[in-house]
RNA sequence: CGGGGCAUAGCGCAGUUUGGUAGCGCAUCUGGUUUGGGACCAGAGGGUCGUAGGUUCGAAUCCUGCUGCCCCGACCA
């Protein structure tokens, strides 16, 4: 390609509403352009990073027996009201109606579409697995686009959904698709990590994602340091502390606490340590509790875990937050002042709650604490659960070692559905008894824009981004010096580029009439990985100069072989 | 959804406090000089100052409504 026939439009200035430094870059880069809030236009240099790891993506679902297909982005209402979705879903489903006033929604995932196909397609338990994949524009209303197309409402997504009679040939597809992620990422050149997920309410043990790693990610991943155990914080349990119960050493009393409403002020008025603090969450319960409340507590310096506490049986999914009212009408205080103590409603805590003595916590009367509670002593002990997030030093789930805290971008996630779907819109094959038999699914996404993103994210350096060679949108930058003045600039340029094309290298030929910085700082921007500077200087001491992205040192190299230079540099 | 901020040329911004008819840098176009790290000189084009209304002799500037964008929060007991 020559830079004559394709659109460079870098900008030396940063667009002062690009917050990361991906999204700085594909601007500057000329790779995206913002049409609103949350909706991106691929520039041709930035769409030639998409189909780089689309073409990736294609292989690796084709070598694990996936078969492509194309769903529509528009779906019919009626679909989503056989999921329950249509209700569930809420404002991230964007819906529109056609001129006949009919139902339908902008595809933010394709469950729906491709369960109708495959119960419409799909008789028999000889049929299956089967593995249906699609490369495709998804759309999601995001409550907060942000980070340019990281978090975007309009984006380009692989998904798969897989197919089968029994949960032991998900479970071997799903370790199939498993394997073909880890292909992929490492393909992409990518630091990521697999991380334990959230099954939701599906349950059984089936989800992990795949993550960037780096220090813009949205999501906390938790990593043992020794050993390869990796969770999404979400999902890390938090293990009881192994210390035993000590035993209770205060007498339990109330004291006035006017000016403490949140635990940071209790602890700094009355100086008490925050490990012996609780904090008590009221929440709406759910139907099968006998109480319309329910009260979750967990140790001052933790925090709730809203996932684990929505995944629990006693509790309304999603989890929802007591108002003031029903705190007044329910209890009589007020949020700041809320406790175990004469709570007429269920409690739940959290393993290390169960742990403490000596603890203090709101009195449910306005303005007062109390101090030293003891469980057995003060309060028969409530039901214990995993309400908190892990902390960086807790103990690893796995067993050894504890944890680090780091953050990630989440680019893939594998996830075991079961049959939620099948079940929900009755998609059955008959098995070999010649009965109906809802079918498993599993589901396997990736954010391919995201990808890209990502990618930028995890390699750049002031002077722009450094392309993996597997997405780099071109291997190899000729720049000429005075190739519009000088003759044999202009051939020997030609003729190496003419060389390189017929080998199968993706060659950018840089012929504007620009001055040389000029040209040195877009292609560096850009990010293409190897640079090849033609000049006269150069072609009378038979040399071109020579520079990989990262290297340090330009280097000159013979003219002579110098294609074939260049294609050994690409191989790495 | 709650809070905050912003909206002036393609991009980055000044001008708004104190009302007087719009400016700077980059980019673009023309001519010339330049050509190994974002050149220089001369000239040119480009703005209903987000939008609708109001106040005023006069509004980018003051007031009101609306829209868009950005940031923070949505963990509060």
């Amino acid at each position: 390609m020559r830079a004559s026939n394709f659109l460079i439009s870098t900008l030396k200035e940063t667009p002062s509403d690009a917050e990361v430094i991906s999204h700085q870059l594909m601007l500057r880069a000329g790779m995206i352009r913002k049409s609103a809030s949350g909706l991106y236009s691929w520039l041709p240099l930035g769409l030639k990073a998409v189909r780089k790891v689309e073409k990736i993506v294609r292989e690796e679902m084709e070598r694990a027996s996936a078969q492509e297909v194309l769903m529509p982005a528009v779906q019919p209402a009626e679909l989503w009201e056989e999921s329950g979705r249509w209700t569930e879903y809420g404002p991230e489903l964007l819906r529109l109606q056609d001129r006949h006033g009919r139902d339908f929604c902008l595809g933010p995932t394709h469950e729906e579409v491709i369960t109708d196909i495959v119960k419409k397609e799909l008789r028999s338990y000889k049929q299956l697995p089967v593995n249906f994949y699609q490369i495709q524009t998804k759309f999601r209303d995001e409550i907060r686009p942000r980070f340019g197309v990281m978090r975007s409402r309009e984006f380009i997504m692989k998904d798969a959904y897989s197919f089968h009679i029994n949960e032991e040939s998900l479970k071997d597809t799903y370790q199939g698709m498993f394997d073909a992620y880890v292909r992929i990422f490492d393909r992409l050149g990518l630091d990521y990590r697999p991380v334990i997920a959230d099954n939701g309410s599906i349950g059984g043990s089936g989800s992990h994602e795949f993550h960037v790693l780096a220090s813009s990610g949205e999501d906390d991943i938790a990593f043992s340091d020794s050993s390869d155990y990796a969770a999404n914080v979400e999902s890390a349990e938090a293990l009881a502390p192994v210390e035993p119960r000590a035993a209770a050493t205060q007498e339990l009393s109330i004291i006035d606490t006017p000016n403490a409403k949140t635990i940071a002020a209790l602890v700094e008025q009355f100086n008490l340590p925050i490990e012996k603090t609780v904090k008590t969450l009221i929440v709406e319960a759910s139907e099968e509790s006998d109480s319309t409340l329910i009260a979750l507590m967990v140790r001052g310096d933790h925090d709730l875990n809203e996932i684990k506490a929505e995944n629990l049986p006693q509790v309304k999914s999603p989890l929802t937050f007591a108002t003031d009212e029903q705190l007044k009408d329910n209890i009589g205080a007020s949020a700041g002042s809320l406790g175990p103590i004469n709570l007429k409603m269920p409690i739940l805590i959290d393993r290390s709650v169960a742990q403490m003595s000596d603890f203090s916590a709101g009195a449910n009367i306005d303005d007062k604490h109390y101090i030293g509670i003891n469980w057995e002593r003060d309060l028969p002990l409530a039901e214990i659960a995993d309400l908190r997030n892990v902390q960086e030093g807790d103990p690893s789930p796995c067993g050894n070692g504890s944890l680090i805290i780091k953050r990630g971008i989440e680019v893939g996630h594998v996830f075991q559905l079961g049959l939620k779907y099948s079940q929900a819109m009755n998609a059955s094959v008959l098995d070999e008894n010649g009965k109906a038999k809802n079918m498993h699914m599993g589901c396997y996404g990736i954010g391919i824009t995201r990808v890209v993103a990502a990618a930028i994210e995890q390699n750049f350096d002031d002077n722009g981004i450094i392309w993996p060679s597997s997405l780099a949108p071109f291997q190899v930058a000729l720049v000429p010096l005075n190739y519009d003045k000088s003759e044999q600039v202009k051939e020997t340029t030609d003729k190496l580029y003419q060389e390189l094309l017929s080998a199968g290298v993706e060659v950018f030929l840089d012929d504007r009439n620009e001055r040389p910085g000029v040209k040195f700082a877009d292609m560096e921007l850009i990010g293409i990985p190897h640079r090849l500077v033609i000049s006269d200087r150069g072609i009378k001491a038979e040399t071109f100069e020579y520079k990989g992205r990262t290297d340090e040192q330009k280097q000159d190299i013979a003219t002579q072989g110098a294609s074939e230079f260049l294609i050994e540099k690409i191989k790495g």
